[in-house]
DNA sequence: CATATTTCCGTTAGCGCTAACGGAAATAGC
DNA sequence: GCTATTTCCGTTAGCGCTAACGGAAATATG
């Protein structure tokens, strides 16, 4: 423990009782001004750290979110948290990560782990969870916010995009740029639901025009620029017709970008591509790449301010989900 | 709270006293197998979650770590707390992220409220901080690891590199490699004291072979590829005859290489460009950027490292400070 | 002035869990 | 057989704080 100093020594040192030191550093009521600069001078003079575990337990009030996500490191969820801390950040609340590596088992400990702590609420990314993550999940009163995602059934509420349709407006808007000989370059969907749905999308959207997919390449971990470039020179060398590559995220159309920048490929004239995400990296490219919109820090925003509803109203706020609207942005790149 | 659920409700249902349900969940020691089974059941049949913060006030043990960084969004930190995540993750610790927002004064704020929850370590990205927060640090005995930078006075533990050496040996692979007339591209050095300290470093290096910069741009607040090709194409607008950009990161670094893929400029012959942090993201242009891996995920380890170390061993570890040896990666753009 | 109200502070009783001790029953030792 | 040890479980007493109540003093009310 940090500090030896309990309420107890301040108290002692300002000559009132615990009660009233407590709720005088709490700026709580019933404490005249006099008593409340001598509990804070007290405090402050001998470097007083509440324990909040202790206040916590006592208040039965955690004022933590806890927040579930795959990684940090993918460009996509840093944004979202960017989003659950500005619109905590006004109340008192704070947010507590919890990273489960993509691995729905790793996801239901961080959850049991999260729920231990009794948060306010719970900010879980996705829809897919284990059936023991669902069975605790169903179980708790902690008000539960599922993101990124609306192609499913929340348990609760749930703010989020359709990546299905991401997906399908997505080939409706290639196609409309006449490009017909299409590839699919993205991670293997076993781990990534959000992909995976796109790409069910993607495959339906071309289908309405009887279009079927030409080539496609799953690869395996992580996305990066130079596995994009590397797997698209290798898609260009099985398809030397192929006008146009939809890629499952924006760093992986980076690099398709940076391949024809090397091998001296137009685009889109010569080759076409298309992304996900709308990341802010992608915006110094040379072309405009055309991209969807995930709306990451909005719905970080969104799905801290339910958080912060249903703590604010006494009333039980029900479960409500919000489905943003995407659109294509087709940019220069189709 | 989660659920209503307390021991008492499982210690009842298992027919036992809650000091035997806790050991028994807790997989202490002192309980038969038949027991630890009832218990167990018991639990899992009523969906009992343990509240940990009742079970943190009574053994006076968190397991939480503390970790303040200025962002998530950066592409720099993310990798730091995956460092921190790996070494953490086969232990019992568990971190929690706090954001600063590169704001010293929310610093503090972040640092306090981390230490009110009494974590088994903290971990601060960064040797500066205010006043308040350097006091606050000082006088905690919880274990504290500054990272990310070693110029400067740690108060207690530290692991990083030195920026200063890492900006002058770029300074020197710069000057090796012929060129002479050099910009350097960054942000404002205000908020980012490591940046400042490669600054620093960089002009140091110059200097011992009696050179200066040419041009010196510094732009507010987060860095960006379209701020760094467009802050590029304005300095070769002002120096014609500039052979050199050292940009202050990668991601300024990568608009810079943009820039002149875009207006044609052969790298290096007609511009070199150097970066900092080795991204990944930087791995898939077509040149190979030179730059200086910043170690982000080694440092996280090993400051997570020090944190456990400090735990499980009795003795009061001493404080230690763990210096990186960064090398200039020369790449092809130098 | 007496009474009603407000202001301020203290006392009591936990929050839900675990450390520490003690003791009964089971096993080991010879 | 009896003692020594181990195994297992319960009781007691908090951890450091706050909710809730109650009551004295200060102020308002008429």
């Amino acid at each position: 423990m940090t500090s030896d100093l309990t309420l107890k020594d301040v108290a002692l040192l300002a000559g009132v009782s615990e009660m009233t030191a407590s709720r005088a550093l709490r700026n709580a009521n019933d404490v005249s001004i006099n008593t409340r600069k001598k509990v804070m001078d007290a405090a402050a003079s001998i470097g007083y750290v509440p324990n909040r575990i202790a206040g916590s337990l006592a208040s039965k009030k955690v004022n933590l979110v806890g927040v579930v996500i795959p990684s940090v490191k993918s460009y996509v969820f840093s944004e979202v948290l960017d989003g659950i801390s500005a619109s905590l950040k006004p109340s008192k609340l704070r947010p507590v990560f919890g990273l489960t590596d993509y691995d729905l088992d790793t996801e239901a400990d961080v959850i049991r782990e999260m729920l231990e702590w009794r948060p306010s609420g719970l900010i879980v990314a996705g829809l897919e969870h284990s059936e023991i993550a669902k069975k605790i999940l169903k179980n708790t009163t902690t008000p539960l916010i599922e993101i990124m995602d609306t192609d499913g059934d929340p348990i609760d509420s749930c703010v989020g995009v359709s990546h299905y349709s991401a997906g399908y407006n997505m080939a409706l808007a290639i196609m409309e740029k006449g490009h017909r000989r299409i590839g699919f370059l993205g991670t293997k969907m076993s781990s990534d639901f959000r992909a995976s749905k796109r790409f069910n999308g993607f495959v339906d959207g071309l289908q309405s025009n009887g279009i079927k997919l030409i080539d496609q390449e799953n690869y395996s971990s992580g996305s990066s620029v130079e596995k994009g470039k590397n797997f698209t020179a290798e898609m260009l060398k099985r398809n030397q017709d192929l006008d146009c590559i939809y890629c499952s995220t924006d760093v992986i159309a980076m690099g398709a970008v940076m391949h024809c920048l090397e091998a001296g490929i137009s685009i889109p004239n010569e080759l076409a591509i298309a992304g996900f995400n709308k990341l802010s990296m992608a915006s110094g490219l040379p072309i405009k790449l055309a991209t969807t919109d995930s709306l990451r820090f909005e719905i970080g925003k969104l799905a801290a301010n339910m958080i912060l509803e249903r703590n604010e109203q006494n009333i039980t706020n029900p479960a409500k989900t919000i489905e943003l609207e995407t659109s294509v942005d087709i940019g220069t790149s189709i």
